[in-house]
DNA sequence: TGATCGTGGGGAAGCGGTTACTCCGGCTCG
DNA sequence: CGAGCCGGAGTAACCGCTTCCCCACGATCA
């Protein structure tokens, strides 16, 4: 089924069976035959060829850290939705968290698509800058870069975590463990920078290495505990959750023994036991915001930098007063 | 970038540079001359150029029923790295589990890849015979269609729910609720009716329709409870979680008070409080399940129905003994 | 009525590759 | 020593589509 197909069968030619595709002016009696002849013959234009020419794809990459954390799903869903509507394409990488491999994959992806959404890349600025000078289409999500002029939509990390570090206070909580991200991550390194601001206003805070994922928050509690904290900070609402199934298998209560929050509220958040005190990351915003930046520069548009994305606060019922 | 740049780089011809880049015998020399050029100019061919005389994109699409899914991501994170591995790219489709869209989406992403995996398609059986007439490479996963020949990998949801109701009744439990899922999901009708087969032996069984997701879990449970059961059985872990957040509101004691078991061994079905007793539907094996059956139809080999997969029961502290 | 203009459709030139076909030069073998 | 072969490289056709260019035709104006 080509085109020539459809011109035959319409008895015109292939460049007016083009023009009726693409929506130019043709008498409509012509257009009318080319159009019930490539209905007849189920005729759909095939994509290479449009691409060779067009030099465009209609197509949008996406690299992601880990396809199975929850939270990169929901950007990714809200992006691939809006994407759908405008007619595109979404190729997906998994970069699975190693920041060495992203590059080499975002540069691979980029010769198939005519844009770039890199989410929380763990990347250096230079590898950044890299892309950043193979094609102008390249938009990050939950990473400031500056200087390399990429059109950004975060979320603003710092304040989120700052906001919860004061929740906390308020409480009357003077020690607290961080349980830390991955470091090469922007938004672990916010959050970071947020709970050591914290500190000034008197709360005294353990830095404990963990990671990105539940497994990593379960593993990572005992050392906190070593601190003897009255509330856990976690990295996020996943490390958040693994933390929160060893202290139920330490017999710790939640909050009464040992206070504790996320950070993203993902859809667990809400229904784990003890619910999660989080801050609503809006994956949704981002993902449309994500898509309005790529579409936008693919349009040749510039985009400009938006404002950081405001993440509220949900005091759930993991957290409560400063036991003793 | 062309291909005639290297060739005029090099000083030979596009043919001498096509023959080099995909590897058959040229004189080393020239070979050399080649690949430095290609090298120094950062040439890399031209993928729409490429799939138009080939006719193909090396590239599957995956039509998935939600994103947000974690049980889907898994499966698509495997399928992901396998095809990665395979030097093929993903794209990536969300039906937002809307039965109707599905055939159209799946037709729409047919125009642009080599191969198609469907994830637990609801479509009816017809949609399916369609797509099935459109392309020969198309694969199933969690989908068993009878007579339509399409490769198959698939989980025994029949097996797994018919062990757990088992395991159940072990306990001594005689009075269930299941919390149904989607009607139009294989899995939900294979479920159920393992379900049915259970009252065989003496259980009574109230069905509740309920849904996929976390929050129809969590809204079913009230109505279930009305028949008095002593364990909630769930269509999936994501049901499951939502119910038990519900039962916690209700101040209900899981296990002391209820039981409750999910399907599908999602990461946070470890984790919960408490840990829920499921079955463990191996994602990653149906992903690479799912790669091995695609790939293996794409290079015209005839790949034979795989029998179903089994998920082990994974006895965890979500069921007890019936209560009173 | 004839020259001019505008409009719409056909022919053909690519887009950037792959590959059939051709041709050339150096072997082998009679 | 010449004919036949064979391997390697170049020429060109082609994949399916878009779009430039040009021509035909009808309408407009002097």
């Amino acid at each position: 089924m080509t085109i020539r197909s459809v011109a035959d069968a319409a008895g015109v030619s292939i460049a007016t069976v083009s023009r009726v595709m693409s929506g130019q002016s043709v008498r409509s009696e012509l257009a009318d035959r080319v159009r019930s002849a490539a209905e007849d013959l189920g005729y759909q234009p095939n994509p290479s060829a449009q691409g060779l020419v067009s030099g465009l794809n209609r197509t949008v990459g996406v690299v992601v850290p880990d396809l199975a954390n929850p939270y990169f799903n929901g950007v990714l869903k809200a992006l691939n939705v809006d994407a759908a509507r405008a007619g595109f394409r979404t190729l997906v990488a998994d970069s699975d968290n190693d920041e060495n491999e992203e590059l080499e994959i975002s540069r691979n992806l980029l010769r198939y698509v005519d844009g770039l959404v890199l989410v929380s890349p763990r990347m250096p600025s230079e590898s950044l800058h890299v892309l950043a000078k193979e094609s102008t289409n390249v938009v990050l999500v939950n990473r400031v870069a500056v200087g390399l002029g990429l059109p950004t939509v975060a979320v603003d990390a710092f304040g989120a975590m700052l906001e919860l570090c004061g929740h906390l206070a308020r409480l009357g909580h003077k020690k607290l463990a961080y349980l830390e991200g991955p470091a090469a991550a922007w938004q672990s390194v916010e959050r970071r920078r947020a709970v050591e601001h914290a500190a000034a206003f008197g709360l005294d805070v353990a830095f404990v290495p963990a990671g990105p994922s539940i497994q990593h928050g379960h593993d990572a509690v005992d050392e906190a505990l070593t601190h003897k904290p009255t509330a856990l900070v976690a990295f996020n609402d996943l490390v958040a959750l693994g933390a929160l199934s060893r202290l139920r298998e330490l017999n710790l209560r939640v909050p009464e023994d040992i206070s504790l929050t996320g950070t993203d509220d993902i859809a667990f958040a809400r229904f784990s036991t003890p619910s999660l005190t989080t801050t609503a990351a809006p994956q949704r915003r981002l993902g449309e915001g994500a898509w309005g930046l790529i579409s936008a520069v693919m349009a040749g548009e510039s985009a400009e930098e938006s404002p950081l994305l405001k993440a509220e606060m949900v005091v759930r019922d993991s957290t409560g007063p400063a036991a003793r």
